[in-house]
DNA sequence: ATCCCGAGGG
DNA sequence: CCCTCTGGAT
């Protein structure tokens, strides 16, 4: 028998409550002044910890203090700047691709939709995401490996697909609570619900999920 | 050895 | 759906 949808909903905005209260100022860890620092910072991010994309910021945005910065130098320079982070090639190519099309493109802005945002070489719905939620107060949720993985084992989500569960989470879930959620999510995920080894005894959200106890 | 707040391409 | 690109933490 399936879980009627205002049961779902009830669910759901048990959860959300319960994961402000234990992350109650999760946000974004990422440092940046400005639009395109953060786009920047968010490319650098994939398979790399926030604390050494940050390290790796601090002096990068010294050495390059504009768009149009980032968008003069050639990728195998920048690549050595970046080289700690990971995927460097192509992270260092996204950076000034992306410069570039903002230069060129929008005027040295960083455009407000997603429309635009994906559209900039290097740049995903999970990115654009993260800038749209992040710096333009758009609401948005990221669909990262954590909120997938999460949301399948509450329920909440029958798919891996990022577009089809963003579709279902943005139904199931207040608006006003995406930003927040998202950033919990990824802590608790972090923190408690480990992939492939989730500490279920700690978790907050054990008697709200089917899965709790059957995946260790 | 295995995993990570991804994106692009086949 | 699959694969590749990479360093670092555990």
């Amino acid at each position: 028998m399936r879980e009627s949808r205002k049961k779902r909903q009830e669910r759901a905005a048990e959860v959300v409550r319960r994961l402000a209260k234990e992350w109650p100022d999760a946000r974004c860890s990422l440092h940046y002044k400005t639009p395109h620092q953060l786009l920047v910072a968010t490319i650098l991010s994939a398979q790399c910890t926030d604390e050494r994309v940050n390290q790796v910021c601090k002096p990068l945005f010294r050495k390059y203090r504009s768009p149009r910065a980032f968008a003069s130098v050639e990728a195998p320079e920048l690549a050595v700047d970046i080289h700690s982070c990971g995927y460097h090639n192509q992270k260092a190519r996204s950076i000034v691709g992306m410069s570039r099309a903002v230069l060129e493109l929008h005027g040295g802005q960083v455009p407000r939709t997603m429309e635009e945002l994906v559209k900039l070489p290097g740049v995903g719905r999970k990115t654009a995401n993260c800038i749209l939620g992040e710096v333009f107060g758009v609401p948005s949720m990221v669909i990262d490996t954590h909120m997938i993985r999460i949301m399948n084992l509450l329920g909440f989500g029958k798919t891996r697909d990022a577009v089809k569960l963003e579709r279902e989470l943005m139904d199931l879930f207040e608006p006003a609570e995406w930003v927040r959620l998202t950033h919990r999510v990824i802590e608790h995920g972090r923190a408690v619900c480990i992939a492939r080894r989730p500490a279920c005894a700690r978790c907050v959200l054990a008697d709200l999920c089917p899965s709790a106890g059957k995946t260790a």
